[in-house]
DNA sequence: CTACTATTTGATCCA
DNA sequence: CAAATAGTAG
């Protein structure tokens, strides 16, 4: 550690600090051993500490490194995961103070998209006649901007009131908004409708989740009053809601310490934004900031072409980054002739590599990190066509899958009866002869008597209240025994890989998988890995208010009163609400909510494939978004369609993001870097003439050597400096002429 | 009314 | 290339 590494994780608890750092200098390393620091030296208790990632699976990677600083024990303790994640578990805790039912259903994207088309169609003629098309995935989008900056309809419409009309044009105003602004009038409508919508299915969406945090930290102190202490990586790209949650966190002891790097803000496309830094200087004015400026991961060639490229952001505070590291194979850039050939020079190259590391190299040290997710198929289909293991990284699209989707909403109805989403789709499927109509009809009736939609089935079901028009007695029979079933055991609180194995069967799934699918294979084996998913949820489950040993008390002065009346406060809290509704924390976290909490909000989908050869299993290729890449590194990494039209995106509105978008994939690499390009590519749906993004081009006019169009060499020299860089032996020089003999 | 097939459309990045 | 939509048979 350096000097500035080791004054940032001694630095004084009770004084706000921002870490201000470059790529590759450990900031959260320095975030990790600052949480030990405070536990062991400032005996700070783990569970008054706030630890806040940008992922889940950050949190889970930094839970693995405190596992081995500070034991097991105390790491179960700390409360840590996303602002979402922190959000949802004390949501669930303090139900009743945050007026939500504690059993409320996440509401993902996919969902909420779903929602909004439904809402949206009665206006389809309103917009036809006015020539106006709006799809549902920019309504979603325009209301989740709304929401991530607090604002709700009547905001939206002040705002569009706000704009000056062009001249000519009248004046608007929230009565007159249907003519002068039909656009806005329906997103408007269909946003008060959504609302309505996930209140009546006790559902919180994403945003809902950071809104309703807000609120109840915001206006009840006691449950923030465990907080000592919180911390947050990449601080950078927090949006304001997210910021507003941690000042509410901190109120009590106001002691922060956040991680981050302006140039590595890639998030304000969803309302991230940087001058929270300021912000945090304006709102805690004791501040202090300590900058890192050595780079521990990257060779200095990659270093070079990385801040040149960053250094075309005019905006930019310049900042000095610095590595201890020699200079290394210069970064390769390469004009392929197609998006096949780019991905054919991918997947020879990768193995050329291996074979020239005489096995220094594995799979897994390679990335191919792209703009975006479509640029993958070819390059997969090269890898697989070359037998390249390889996994795509990120990204939610497990839980996406049709068939994973189906389990988890029968188990979303099972928990939450009201959630309309899990309804629509478990109703009719496995096809039970309930279409279109019958399913309006059922709903307009819940709607009607002021029930859940289940509800309703249920009654018709049990004979308590008349059948609709076809009649659905017989045909729910299944359905409504199925649902009780699994709630009964639910209740008992079994866990979710048995609830869900005991679906499958009473659903006869597999059955009904081979019947309409021809992949079947594939999508059951899906169905086997979430159960499996279930399992290690299950193990490594934290609880989510471990009561303090009170041995443990009374060892610890300076853990103090303060923390004993803030958990006095909210075991309080429980016993009130005890008795006031019979939602105890115990009934709050059943294995299965936990479990549903867990699915809809991870990203860490990695699952290990059975007990054999877990190594082998981990040995992977590594395809993902610049995006998901954050805050990782690898040995090799390798940017295809390095563009104009890709970086900076056709679509994209913020150039400067795009910038540092590229800085963060280039930034990722440790020994070696490849930027491709192609002549020509498929771009939705025509060939296009390509170029080298600009970003690239304008970096390098004034020193051109800091790229080559040479691939880098298999010296000696190079393989020396690889092994330095990497921390790894050098292989003996007949292992390296046994494998290009092989290739 | 529902189930199934054929066609058209329209595609950044994410918790 | 997936999902919404239209159209047809049962
Ligand atoms: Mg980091």
């Amino acid at each position: 550690m350096t000097h500035s590494d080791e004054a940032a994780v001694q630095h004084s608890p009770h004084v706000p600090l921002q870490i201000l750092a470059g790529p590759g200098s450990g900031k959260t390393k320095v975030l990790t051993s600052r949480i030990a620091y405070l536990i062991i030296q400032h005996r700070i208790a783990p569970s008054s500490i706030c630890a806040v990632t940008f992922t889940n699976k950050a949190a889970n990677e930094m839970r693995v490194r405190l596992t081995k600083l500070i034991g097991k024990e105390a790491t179960s303790r700390l409360r840590m995961g996303t602002f979402h994640s922190l959000c949802a578990r004390f949501l669930r805790m303090h139900a009743n103070l945050a007026g939500l039912e504690s059993n409320f259903t996440i509401c993902d994207a996919q969902e909420s998209q779903k929602i909004i088309a439904k809402l949206l169609k009665p206006f389809k003629n309103f917009l036809e006649d006015r020539n106006i098309s709006l799809r549902e995935g920019s309504v979603a989008w325009r209301i989740s901007q709304a929401k991530s900056k607090g604002q709700g309809p009547d905001d939206v419409v002040a705002e569009a009131v706000k704009e000056k009309g062009m001249n000519g044009t009248i004046q608007k105003t929230p009565e007159n908004l249907k003519d002068t602004d039909p656009t806005t009038y329906v997103i408007v409508e269909v946003f008060r409708e959504y609302r309505i919508t996930l209140l009546r299915s006790n559902s919180l969406d994403f945003d809902d989740l950071l809104l309703y945090g807000v609120k109840l930290f915001g206006t009840h102190k006691k449950v923030s009053m465990w907080c000592k202490h919180i911390l947050v990586d990449e601080f950078q790209d927090t949006n304001t809601m997210q910021y507003e949650l941690m000042t509410h966190i901190a109120a009590e002891h106001h002691c922060v310490t956040i991680v981050g790097d302006p140039d590595q803000s890639i998030y304000a496309w969803r309302s991230a934004d940087v001058t929270n830094l300021k912000n945090m200087i304006r709102d805690f004015p004791a501040t202090e900031q300590i900058f890192l400026e050595q780079n521990y991961r990257s060779t200095a060639s990659i270093l070079s072409l990385s801040l040149a490229i960053i250094s075309e952001d005019k905006e930019r505070i310049k900042k000095s980054l610095h590595t201890a590291h020699p200079k290394g194979p210069v970064p390769t850039q390469l004009c392929l002739v197609d998006e096949m050939k780019e991905a054919e020079f991918i997947a020879t190259e990768i193995k050329r590599l291996v074979a020239v590391s005489g096995g220094m190299l594995t799979w897994s040290d390679f990335a191919i990190l792209m703009r975006f997710t479509a640029l993958s198929r070819e390059i997969e289909t090269a890898l697989q066509r070359e037998s390249i293991p390889h996994k795509v990284l990120g990204g939610h699209k497990f839980f996406e899958r049709m068939e994973v989707k189906d389990i988890l909403a029968y188990l979303q109805l099972v928990d939450n009866g009201s959630f309309l989403p899990a309804f629509n789709r478990c109703i009719n499927n496995p096809p039970r002869s309930i279409g279109e109509k019958s399913v309006s009809q059922i709903l307009q009736r819940a709607e009607k008597d002021k029930i859940s939609a289940l509800d309703l089935v249920e009654r018709i079901h049990d004979g308590k209240v008349p059948d609709i028009k076809p009649p659905l007695k017989r045909k729910v029979a299944t359905f409504i025994s199925t649902i009780r079933t699994v709630r009964n055991l639910a209740k008992k609180r079994v866990s979710a890989a048995a609830l869900i194995r005991t679906l499958l069967d009473l659903l006869n799934y597999e059955e009904h998988l081979k019947k309409t699918q021809d992949d079947w294979q594939n999508r059951w084996e899906n169905v086997q890995e979430l159960i499996n998913f279930a399992s290690k949820e299950h193990e490594t489950i934290e609880l989510p208010v471990p009561p303090e040993p009170k041995a443990g008390k009374e060892n610890d002065p300076v853990a103090s009163q303060l923390e004993a009346d803030g958990f006095a406060v909210i075991d309080n809290n429980q016993k009130k609400k005890e008795a006031a509704e019979p939602s105890t924390d115990q009934a709050a976290e059943t294995p299965l909510r936990l479990f549903l909490q867990a699915s809809m909000l991870s990203t860490d989908t990695e699952t290990k494939d059975k007990e054999d050869g877990e190594e082998k299993n981990k040995d992977k290729v590594v395809l993902s978004t610049c995006h998901s890449a954050k805050g990782l590194e690898w040995p090799v990494v390798i940017v295809p369609a390095t563009e104009n039209g890709v970086f900076p995106h056709i679509r994209s509105e913020d150039e400067a993001e795009e910038r540092r978008l590229l800085y963060v994939a280039c930034t990722r690499a440790q020994s070696l870097l490849y930027l491709l390009t192609t002549v020509e590519r498929m771009v939705g749906g025509a060939r296009k003439a390509r170029d080298l993004s600009f970003f690239v081009t304008r970096a390098i006019k004034a020193k051109r050597d800091l790229i080559t169009a040479m691939l880098p060499e298999a010296t000696l020299e190079n393989r020396k400096i690889m092994a330095g860089v990497l921390s790894r032996p050098l292989p003996p020089e007949a292992e390296i002429e046994k494998r290009l003999e092989e290739l």
